[in-house]
DNA sequence: GTAGACAAACATGTATGCAAGAGGATGGAG
DNA sequence: CTCCATCCTCTTGCATACATGTTTGTCTAC
């Protein structure tokens, strides 16, 4: 087999980990365990506790670790344990700026570009009746979630989609928490339908500035709400 | 290993590893290995094989690929080996891009911002006479990274600068070969010249073109030397 | 000669034991 | 009571042994 051949050849297979490894079922677990806050920011633990509590050996345990680590979840204390990344608002607000650069850097790219077919398929889901309208938050929020998803995508660029996939996951750690209230479902229904539509005509300053406006609520929203649930979570 | 085995293979060390820690060893070795084309996009290899050369446990090795795994050098074939990440010059135009936005964000910022402290300290480096200016084409490599990474940390934003460095310790794949000729080195004085003139006067869109043509230019060099360098490779 | 079964070699995945260091507990001196 | 040296416990870092599955080469049947 030539070089060439085989470096295709790699790119073919599937990705090295398996759903079953045990290392994966470590890194899920504690992950939602940060997510839910049960595990809360600043908590410390040892591998040895999560190795007793999963019912696997330290090994498995050690490797999801450092990958949550290298993903920023966790710090690792030499010799002396591991902890919870501490809640950082003003990091958050960052990674919500950053988020929105990278937006902004594929809308403007999307309003350049020959072809708007992967954001015509955003009409489907985004410019309907009423009645056809999603109202459960939780779905409300994946679907605004592939919404943006859809957008950098449509821009091409692999790594911008990395590196805003990264982005959203670590955001993700709030968002994913219940909504409240329904209101901003159907705030999010108009501001998504003015941005499509902007999109499909191409207007990219039009799009960014509601866009950004769409962020900033966002943002807003989400800051309150954990603020909210942390509080509580605490208390228990 | 005897305690006499272990002592000398830690002399062995060219470079002595900072951090004492053995994955740290590991994982900048193996780095290197894929810079410096001893180890060829599409290669095979082994923990077992990394172990034995490097004078460690598979433990260490593991961990070590696994973060390089994550930063996306390597593959992890399940139960089959290693492979060395093929070279793909989409992802680096992909990557270019990526710079770019990342850059004209932080350029955008600066402009708004209060502050440009951080960047009048540039002017020492890169507004010299000719005389004081660096020869080298390595350190003037280096200079340059210094240079762009500077203006992104002038942002304030550390998640913005973190990405920003993952984009650039990803381009220096290439980036680090020696450059062929020095007369870029005269060239990258005057973009960054001009970039740096233009940030102080806070005309953003005059630096954010400058800057513009100054990554085209960079990115149409390294593509060129990286073939050039990886055909090299290739006939050894 | 060819196809298929099968086993040996080998790769990673996981468990476990030991070593070294960090940090708190303890006890004595002031 | 306070302070400091010392020890002891606990934690991670690393090495090694074992488990599990993949690949490959060989041997046999046809």
């Amino acid at each position: 087999m030539s070089k060439a051949e085989e470096a295709e050849a790699v790119l073919d297979e599937p990705q090295g980990s398996i759903a079953g490894s045990r290392v994966d079922h470590v890194y899920n677990r504690v992950k939602e365990d940060i997510f839910d806050f049960r595990l809360l920011p600043g908590d410390r633990f040892t591998e040895s506790q999560v190795a007793d509590r999963l019912k696997v050996s330290r090994t498995p345990v050690r490797e999801a670790l450092y990958r949550l680590e290298r993903e920023g979840y966790v710090f690792v204390h030499f010799r002396n344990g591991w902890s919870v990344r501490p809640f950082d608002f003003v990091m958050f607000e960052n990674l919500y700026e950053l988020r929105l650069v990278l937006e902004t850097a594929a809308v403007r790219k999307i309003c350049d570009g020959p072809d708007l077919a992967r954001i015509e398929e955003l009409k489907d889901v985004w410019l309907v009746a009423d009645a056809d309208r999603v109202v459960d938050s939780l779905q409300a929020a994946e679907l605004d979630e592939a919404f943006h998803t859809t957008i950098v995508d449509a821009a091409e660029n692999p790594e911008l989609a990395r590196v805003h996939n990264d982005v959203i996951e670590r955001i993700r750690i709030i968002r994913r928490l219940d909504f409240t209230q329904g209101y901003r479902v159907e705030r999010t229904y108009e501001e998504h339908a003015k941005i499509l539509q902007a999109l499909l005509r191409r207007r990219a300053d039009t799009a960014c500035s509601l866009l950004k406006a769409h962020i900033e609520e966002s943002r807003a929203e989400v800051r309150k709400i954990t603020i909210h649930r942390l509080q509580a979570a605490r208390q228990s």
